[in-house]
DNA sequence: GCGCCGGGTCACAGGTCGATTACGCTGACC
DNA sequence: GGTCAGCGTAATCGACCTGTGACCCGGCGC
């Protein structure tokens, strides 16, 4: 779960430090300490978060944040010496996904900023769970109630695709482009026969899928209808 | 923006306040108080956000957490007595999107879900009610009470449509160009024929039915007559 | 009562879509 | 150079949609 962050603060010492904090969780930060640039930095840089200071020389945060979220749905961060209520308010109202207020544990903004950056729905760490499986992105693995299941590369990829949004059907093209990397129109018969190799191995009865389902006419999605 | 919510505490004077905030804002809030029926009153009541206390009798919120997070990517914000950065951590990496700290401000809790229930890119909460039942667009697929209905393809893209505009009435003519494509002139009573086989699945009495509607001489529109 | 019209219901045949199997290719590893 | 797992392509089979025609039913005007 790599990303480029935006950071928009005055503070060069604090800015430092959330550098530091970022860099050590393997993303990549851009710093920008006026709110006047912060709109072209957000441009050039087209980051994947942004983290902005409420108070900046320049333009107001705020404005700065409706004008990011009139262009982007980038998920924005707000970080504040403010506590009164109203600035939390004022801030989300603007567009803002989040707010935490200065001073705060480094820990605090990893797990927030991760929250934001997680693929809509996801578990713990970088493990999935789909219907009595577990996806271990960083160990690369799959598991049935602690008994790994083997799989290809490729499998591993289209199962972890799938199960990254649960229940989020996906089109035969979106998978070929997500996990084969094929953007032009390919054969999407491929997409069957890989799928049907994928249940093989981790559907309990491949008769009846409940790990990755059909969606007849669109595509397939991971986990059972209810 | 309407939603209904599920506010899962075993403080009742807390949800008490909790739930006319929330009424005060248009949502309508759904209580739960125990951990272990968290989870079924989840299902059942197929909420658009769920407030969920840590400290509960019963389960562990963080369970619950993990197991709604594991079916649904419905947004949890988490409603805690405990500031510790730890537990904040631990609840943000359960699948929680968002985390606040009693005591809290009601306007900063609606803010909060407001946040959290706006549309963005990253989650495109595109789910239409029409009666008692929920259209996943995203999902594509239709809920009568949590439990998914089978469709047909055709049949999901002729509720999708009339569920889109609640009330408003379509002309056959207007469901063959939306749904089918046709641009000109074909044989409208294939729309009945589809409407027909649509009902025998959605409505609970085929006789009498009340998601789709027929308005006679003009065409059909979803909901009953107001 | 009778005929017309709009809509509901049913059965069937063709067609589409997905599952499944088989087979050839390629690159890694020994 | 041989072997094998992994991957792409093609062909077949079966299930399920779906369009169409036929018929029924109720309301309305004559």
């Amino acid at each position: 779960m790599s990303g480029r962050i935006l950071v928009v603060d005055d503070d060069t010492a604090l800015a430092e430090m959330i550098g530091i904090v970022l860099s050590s969780e393997g993303w990549e930060p851009v710093f920008c300490a006026d709110g006047t640039e912060a709109v072209g930095r957000f441009r050039s840089s087209d980051p994947d978060l942004v983290l902005l200071d409420l108070m900046l020389p320049g333009i107001d945060g705020i404005e700065v944040c409706r004008t990011i979220r009139g262009e982007s749905g980038v998920p924005i961060i707000m970080l504040t010496a403010k506590s009164d209520t109203a600035d939390v308010v004022d801030g989300l109202e603007s567009g803002a996904d989040d707010y935490i207020v200065k001073p705060f544990d480094p820990k605090e903004l990893v797990a927030r900023i991760r929250t934001r950056l997680r693929p809509t729905v996801a578990t713990p760490g970088n493990r999935l769970r789909i219907g009595d499986l577990t996806v271990d992105a960083a160990g690369h693995e799959v598991l049935r109630s602690g008994a790994a299941i083997p799989l290809t590369p490729l499998e591993f990829d289209l199962l972890h695709t799938l199960a990254s949004k649960p229940h989020q059907v996906f089109t035969r093209e979106m998978l070929l482009e997500q996990v084969w990397g094929y953007h032009y129109k390919a054969d999407t018969r491929l997409v069957n026969v890989h799928v049907q190799r994928l249940r093989a191995k981790v559907e309990i009865d491949p008769e009846n899928p409940r790990i990755v389902t059909t969606v007849r006419g669109v595509g397939y999605r991971a986990g059972a209808a209810v």
